[in-house]
DNA sequence: CACCCTAATACCTTTAAGGTATGAAGAACG
DNA sequence: CGTTCTTCATACCTTAAAGGTATTAGGGTG
């Protein structure tokens, strides 16, 4: 079988002549006809009825140019998703975010590429640190949000944003009614650090945090995410530092204070990382994206 | 696009190696490399990675892949069912049937058809002699059942059965207590003639009848078909000739009679008609239907 | 009966697919 | 750290098949 021919079957099916259908195809008319008879052939099926005016299909040919027309049909929709999924405009497309990752920039971006890519699939996983690279490695995702990358050689990150961090702490606290906290003065609070996966991790940076202000912190407890951490101090445990974006996350008992006189590296990164060699459009749709994001933001801090 | 190249395709991505997918084609490495190549700039679409291990599907090619068997299906599919209708056993058969052609011979080869090739939807159509012809000539029909055919140039036949006749007679009627009747008895009853349709019919084959016998009909009235005239035997008008396979409709009233001492062709034809040109398989296969339907029948009547 | 239309056949030309030999590049090995 | 093995890619030639030209065969129609 040969698209060649059913092409050919086509248009003399619809002229119902094999010199106007032979004129129609740019060829001349004896290539035609042999063409159409080695698919009769092919079929071993008359599909014409040969008459002194023309070409007539028979039932089996009627039959056969529907057929044909689902063929080419379909032949046009693979081309057409095909290319789409070569631009990344069709597809699936795994994404791991981390526990407290649906607040904030993260969900922001997800629906800025669902605008510009209606057709990708974007399936989000819930995972630390140590299962995305796992989960990269495997394939089973192609993209994972996180803070504080240590570099790797297979795995590559985007900068999505920085945060500066911002302190948690109990309305029953003294320091509660001040408008800013000093840094110095976390030293007299006990602290809940999360979460205690894979370094580098939170806790390694508020610890570090601390050191480089002269102190070193008075830790009440870990836990394993921002959302507990938070609950924690709502209840009376201590503070907490977070990134300023989980400070949507209200509670009753828990107020949050921006710090002054903090180290220069009171902020924390939120990253996107990636199988550095996936070729694959859809990431690189979806980095751009990322970038873009990340450029419109900095902008905009830079104006006020 | 070129189905070769699909194929070609289908096998690459299967084994993800060109020098194997090129070995269960039967053709070297570079030429497969090249049908790759070419399938790739015709998308305008990456379909694999390159590795040094071999091919590996892009997002687009797995895509694309699927797309690919699905099209394979389809133009299975096409040649599966184009040749089925090219030997007749999948279509539409348009049929014209006689009023009365509901009883007998009819419904049983059409279901015998039916069991022979279950594929083959069968329509029927109710109309009369002349109707048939000019539906025959149309091409609304492909077959027609009718009785008492003239030769026509374009239009062929083949015989059905041939049915004695037998007599209706109302059970008032002095004759019906008799178990057979002699033909020349009909000349003291009024007769009910049908159909007045098209040339030759019934009514002509009946006056006949009567001629051959010696004696002049006494016509009560013609009316349009079988049942009618049998309802009007019934309320007395007369009796009437009919077919032996119609009497298998009884009415209150009604008694039908076997005829002795009749002339030689008191007996009437069923048979169907079809266009001389049509050269279509699902017409043949009926047509080989009704052949062995008579065979059997005729074998059948030969042996008592 | 000649003519005109159709599709079919015979034979040659051109295109493109297939084959052989070789090259480039990355992984696996000592 | 280079050698070797693997992979796919390239260059060039051969062959098969599609296309073109000229002509024939066979129905209708004047």
């Amino acid at each position: 079988m040969d698209l060649r021919k059913l092409k050919y079957f086509k248009v003399v099916a619809d002229e119902k002549h094999i010199g106007r259908a032979a004129k129609i195809l740019h060829i001349s008319q004896p290539p035609l006809t042999r063409q159409i008879h080695q698919l009769e052939e092919e079929l071993e099926v008359k599909l014409f009825n040969r008459t002194p005016k023309g070409m007539e299909l028979t039932d089996a040919g009627i039959l056969f140019r529907e057929e044909v027309n689902n063929i080419f049909g379909l032949i046009e929709q693979a081309t057409e998703r095909t290319q789409k999924a070569g631009q990344g405009r069709l597809g699936r497309l795994d994404i791991a975010i981390f526990g407290s990752g649906i607040m904030g920039d993260i969900p922001r971006i997800l629906l800025a590429f669902k605008e510009r890519y209606p057709e990708v699939n974007v399936i989000l996983h819930t995972m630390g640190k140590g299962e995305q690279i796992n989960a990269l490695r495997q394939k089973r995702i192609s993209l994972g949000f996180n803070r504080l990358l240590a570099p790797l050689p297979d795995i590559d990150s985007e900068l999505v944003t920085i945060e500066e961090l911002v302190l948690a702490i109990n309305t029953n606290h003294p320091m509660a009614s001040m408008s800013e906290i000093p840094f110095a003065k976390i030293s007299d609070i006990p602290l809940i650090l999360f979460p205690s996966s894979n370094r580098p991790n939170f806790i390694d940076k508020t610890i570090r945090l601390c050191q480089l202000a002269g102190f070193t912190p008075n830790i009440s407890q870990e836990v394993g995410d921002a959302v507990t951490s938070i609950a924690l101090v709502a209840s009376g445990f201590g503070a907490c530092l977070i990134p300023k974006s989980a400070s949507v996350l209200t509670l009753p008992g828990v107020v949050y204070k921006s710090l002054i006189e903090a180290p220069d590296e009171t902020e924390v990164d939120l990253s996107c990382i990636f199988r550095k060699e996936d070729e694959s459009p859809l990431l690189k749709a979806f980095l751009n994206i990322v970038i873009e994001y990340r450029t419109a933001n900095e902008k905009l801090n830079r104006q006020p």
